[in-house]
DNA sequence: GTCTATATTTCGATAGAC
DNA sequence: GTCTATCGAAATATAGAC
C-alpha cells in the first residue's frame, strides 16, 4: 500500500511536470507548433517517456488545456460566488479574471486557443460556451433586478470575454502595460454600457 | 514586354491562389497546423511549386497573414474615414469591422492569431499594436471633443478590438448567431461605456 | 521560368530492455 | 512499472529535368 501511493505520488508529480512544461511551449509556439520532441526536452527527458505517462500527444495537449481551464474557473468563480449582487459579481469576474491571467502568463495564449478551436481541441468541454454562459447568467439576473438594459445578454457576455483577452494579450506583448489599471478601466465601462437608465 | 506581362500576371495569379488556399487551411488548423504539403494538395500543386513562388513556407503564412490584414484595413478605413465625427468613426469601424469579417469568414481565425502572435508569426507589421492605435487615436479624437469620458483610450480601443474578435468567433462556431443584431447591440454598448456625462 | 524527383530532418508512436 | 532504441510517416527544402 506504502508502495502504491509512492508510485502514484511521483506518477502525479511527473504528469503534473509534464503538463507545466507543454504549458509553457504552447504559450509560446502554440497547441499545433508544439512537439512531443519539445515538450520531452523541456521536461529532461524521452519523447517515449512522456507518451508512457500519456497514450499520445493529442492527450498531454488535452491534459494541459484542461489543467489551464480548471485554474481559470476555479480563481473566477470562488471571486464571483462572494459578490452580492449582479454588477458586484460582473466587477469581481472581471477583476478576478484579469489578476488570475496576469499571475499566470503562460495560461493566456493557451486559454484564447481554447477559445478560438471551439471544442475541437478539447473535446468534451466547449470552452467557449461555458465562459460565455456564465458571464450571460449575471447580466439576465442584473436584468431580473432591473438594475441592467435589456441587451442580449449573449452578445455582451461574449463581448467582455473577448475585451478581457484582448487586454491581456497586450499586457503579454508589452508587460510594461499596467493591468490593474485596465481592469479597473474596464470594470467601469462595463458597468456603464449595461446599467439601466 | 507583352511576354513579360502575361508572366508577371500568371505568377501573381498563382500567388494569390497559394495565398488563398493558405487561408482556408490556416482558418481551419492555425498556422502552425498548416502544412506546405495541405497547401500544395488545396492548390492542386506540389509541395516544390509553392515554393518556387515563395522562397519557404514562412513566406507563404507571411503573404497569407499580410494578405488578410491588408483587406481588412481597407475594407474598415474606407468606411471610417466617411464619418464626420469621433462617435461616427467608432460607429462606423465596428460595423464595418464585423460585416467584413462576416463577409470574409476564413479570415477570423487568420486575424486573431496575427494578433494573438503579436508580430512573431508576421514580422515587420506587428498587426496588433496597428490596430489598437487606430482606434485609440478615434477615441482621442472624442476626447478632445468633449463628447468622451477621461478614458485610457489604449485599453478601450483594446477592450474594443477584443470584443469584436470575441462575437466574431462565436458567429463562425455558430452560424444561427445573427451578427447583424450583435454589431448593433456592440455599438450601442460601446458608445454607452465612452460618453461624457 | 516552372515544376518533378529526391534529400534531409523531425514528427508521433511502438516494441522491447531493464 | 519506467524508459532507451528504433520505426515508418510526414514535415520542409534542394537539385536538377524540361
Amino acid at each position: 500500500m506504502t508502495e502504491n501511493r509512492r508510485l502514484t505520488f511521483t506518477e502525479e508529480a511527473r504528469r503534473r511536470q509534464i503538463v507545466d512544461c507543454t504549458i509553457g511551449l504552447m504559450s509560446e509556439r502554440g497547441h499545433a507548433g508544439t512537439s512531443l520532441s519539445a515538450i520531452a526536452a523541456a521536461a529532461g527527458i524521452s519523447k517515449a517517456a512522456v507518451l508512457y505517462h500519456f497514450t499520445s500527444k493529442d492527450k498531454v495537449i488535452e491534459a494541459a488545456l484542461a489543467h489551464v481551464l480548471d485554474a481559470y474557473v476555479a480563481a473566477v468563480s470562488q471571486q464571483v460566488e462572494a459578490a452580492p449582487d449582479a454588477e458586484g459579481m460582473i466587477v469581481a469576474y472581471i477583476g478576478a479574471a484579469m489578476r488570475h491571467l496576469g499571475e499566470h502568463p503562460t495560461h493566456v495564449r493557451v486559454i484564447v486557443e481554447v477559445l478560438a478551436n471551439t471544442g475541437a481541441a478539447a473535446p468534451g468541454t466547449t470552452g467557449a460556451t461555458q465562459r460565455w454562459q456564465a458571464v450571460a447568467s449575471m447580466i439576465d439576473l442584473g436584468k431580473e433586478a432591473g438594475r441592467f438594459r435589456d441587451v442580449d445578454s449573449r452578445v455582451m457576455a461574449l463581448a467582455i470575454g473577448g475585451a478581457l483577452d484582448g487586454v491581456v494579450a497586450e499586457w503579454i506583448a508589452d508587460p510594461t502595460f499596467d493591468l490593474d489599471a485596465a481592469a479597473t478601466e474596464l470594470q467601469t465601462a462595463v458597468l456603464l454600457a449595461l446599467r439601466a437608465g
